[in-house]
DNA sequence: TGTAGGCTTTAGGCATGCCTCAATCTGACC
DNA sequence: GGTCAGATTGAGGCATGCCTAAAGCCTACA
């Protein structure tokens, strides 16, 4: 198989990451944005992608991953997920302060360090946001969930994931002791109400990012 | 100060490292056979060196770090040792396996995690070879010390340091029992004696990887 | 003193991965 | 069915960091 460089990685990491919170399959200018990057520049690599065999792109089309990127970008962030739990319980970092550490070192790190870190943790399932960490042979559990934002006024749950996209989001959270396994229920998009009973007012963008037992 | 790509710092820390080895200031030869790279590499990365203020260069000359450069370099050596410290101790890695492994390493993780490895390892002062670790203001105690291919023979000292770039010789010593810490005497440039008596043949390689106090 | 051979530098190229700017396509709305 | 905005692509450039090949320098030895 083709070897791919930390740039390619990021593209089909981001691609998958799409499909995690996302049904439609993602554009070349969603995928600049998420990257930062020039829509042009996503044309480039998405031609390079496409000749190795990570991506299956008609031009002027979306993008979505082959078999063989879909392996490639579920070992990158297996690699992401299970620095960010080793971050969080063995060097004092909170959830908000792990994504860039984690976003370089994840290119960084050998497949032999990978599997040390992960028999240090215990073999993790979900990394601090919830977040499933594929087995090295990618697979991963998907438990039905509900965006908080599309969930139903009434509707009632388990906080399953948080999107460590914003750390201020993150910290918000925190703050008001909201995170994987805390009891929600929906009042409605910007309001939930905590086990204790008291009402919480959430972003926008916090609500979503939490995922709820369905 | 001007930043530093990774490329730019294996430079400056190979530079800093020959100066710990050898009295002689580098030659761009040795440092392109180091490196692993064309003589003509070396030269156009020495050109950015200069003008930025880390390294002394007059055409056909040897290299030397400026005082700048020097901070650069142990900060970079810093982080290398600190990495390979913590791989031994809390990865079960053994110390011929980690040099690869701290050379990617160095070049991506931050500052803060630098910080947080090392207070996790109660602030080490020499890494799993013997090398001295350098403190975050760049200092580093140095400890008279005589390589063991100069040592006269009958010399006997305690191994302070055994270079960490040749695998072969670190697996080779480690399975004789010899790290830092060990009593030795000399034989000759390729005999040694243990303490229990007993008479040890060494490679050249080897004799010119250990540092003994002098 | 002259010169061979090694070291260093220069010149010209290549791959990666980004950019800007301009051209082309697509889909939605009139 | 035509038009237009926005998305996508293509062309041409730039920085980094490496390469090979050729030219220039330097020294040691005859």
């Amino acid at each position: 198989m083709k070897p791919t460089t930390p740039a390619a990685e990021d593209y089909l990491k981001t691609i998958y990451a799409h499909t995690e919170w996302q049904p439609d399959p993602i554009t070349p200018r969603v995928l600049a944005t998420r990257l930062g990057i020039a829509p042009s520049s996503v044309t480039e690599m998405v031609k390079k992608l496409a000749a190795d065999g990570f991506i299956a792109h008609v031009p002027y089309g979306p993008l979505t991953l082959t078999p063989a990127g879909r392996i490639r970008a579920t070992a990158v962030v297996r690699r992401h997920r299970l620095i960010e739990t080793w971050l969080v319980r063995e060097l004092g970092y909170t959830w908000d302060e792990v994504h860039d550490e984690a976003e370089v070192l994840e290119h960084a790190i050998s497949d032999r360090l990978l599997e040390a870190i992960e028999a240090h943790l215990g073999h993790p399932t979900a990394d601090p946001h919830g977040d499933p960490i594929p087995a090295a042979d990618g697979s991963s559990e998907r438990v039905p969930a509900v965006l908080l934002a599309d969930a139903a006024p009434g509707h009632a749950g388990t906080v399953l994931r948080v999107s460590d996209r914003d750390p201020a989001v993150l910290r918000a959270l925190a703050e008001a002791g909201i995170g994987p396994g805390s009891r929600l229920a929906v009042v409605d998009a910007t309001t939930v109400r905590l086990p204790a009973g008291e009402l919480h007012p959430l972003a926008a963008e916090a609500a979503r990012a939490i995922w709820l037992t369905s």
